[in-house]
DNA sequence: CGCCCTACCTGGTTGC
DNA sequence: TGCAACCAGGTAGGGC
């Protein structure tokens, strides 16, 4: 389930293997996987061909690179299983390879990526390709697409005031808003889970009684086990999740929280409980985050 | 507009 | 053994 932390490992892989090369050839092999590019494969792979690309972005779970000298950019979101792969021209195809992009050259940082082409593998087709325009005045070629996604939590002008004071008016919960990817973008229910349990916070805590403290310490915490998780390659289950060379992360083993239903809190020993919640999961420790007291809830400021 | 819910999709696991 | 139900979950879009 790849979150902020992987997509950023998959950018980086990005950035030293793919940014520069000028696109041969381009096979779409599963038409779900450009579903967002609505004007099809055959555009799709016209509008690429004979291009190069420029330097791999990204903005919460969202990844994209400019289309040179074309105002436009390839966006990817990897769902729930995608991979982006580069992988040698003669490697057999995966069996869930759904867009093959061919290049002339090797990158002029990274000569040992010649003969490698870039592969979008993914199982359960919620990933995808897309082409969009850019949006004007904004110098790194973000796509029109996603000019509704929030910045993300390790994006320098992230506006932490902001964020507060738009928790404190909405009238939801602490880990829905974390989910809300145009308040806040990048965490999903893996990291969620993560940063509430190290914040102490339970899922179900009304927004509204977030204090300017609570807030803060609760961005810390998110900001906080993204890095840690991002420092050893972000967070594998299984082979879903890897980086563009295939090799997966190790935060897996550091998950304090997530996935570890009747295993002990490692603050405090009682067993971490798993409870249904918004057709997923929540998993938190019952004694160091305790669910909210029923009231009503303070008026809007 | 704010908030909430559902459909989309595949393969591994569980239960009968 | 076979088959159905369930589970993983990010996002767009629709209902109210």
């Amino acid at each position: 389930m790849p979150e902020l932390p992987e997509v950023e490992v998959v950018r980086r892989g990005l950035e030293r293997w793919v940014r520069g090369r000028t696109i041969t050839a381009v096979e779409v092999r599963h038409p779900r996987a450009i579903r967002r590019h609505h004007a099809g494969p055959a555009d799709f792979a016209d509008r690429l061909v004979g291009r190069a690309f420029g330097p791999a972005h990204r903005r919460g779970k969202y990844l994209w690179l400019p289309v040179e000298s074309t105002g436009t950019s390839v966006l990817g979101h990897l769902g729930m299983s995608g991979q982006l792969l580069v992988q040698p021209e003669k490697a057999p195809d995966e069996k869930h390879l759904r867009i093959r992009i061919r290049f002339a050259d090797a990158p002029p940082s990274a000569p040992e990526a010649a003969g490698t082409e870039l592969r979008f593998v993914d199982q359960r087709t919620f990933g995808g390709l897309s082409l969009h325009a850019q949006v004007p005045g904004e110098a790194d070629g973000l796509p029109d697409a996603i000019a509704h996604i929030a910045r993300d939590p390790l994006d320098p002008a992230f506006d932490d005031a902001a964020f507060h004071e738009a928790l404190r008016r909405r009238r939801t919960t602490v880990k829905r808003a974390l989910l809300d990817q145009s308040l806040i973008s990048g965490v999903g229910n893996i990291y969620a889970d993560e940063a509430l349990w190290r914040a102490k916070l339970h899922y179900d805590r009304p927004t509204a009684t977030m204090t300017r403290p609570r807030s803060a310490e609760l961005l810390d915490h998110v900001r906080e086990v993204m890095a840690e998780a991002l420092a050893v390659g972000g967070t594998s289950f299984d082979s879903l999740y890897v980086n563009v060379n295939g090799e997966s992360g190790y935060f897996a083993r550091s998950l304090d929280a997530y996935g570890r239903e009747d295993e002990p809190c490692r603050r405090c020993g009682t067993p971490i409980r798993r409870r249904p919640w918004m057709n997923r999961s929540s998993y938190y420790c019952p004694r160091c985050q305790r669910p909210p007291v029923r009231r009503t809830l303070p008026a809007p400021r």
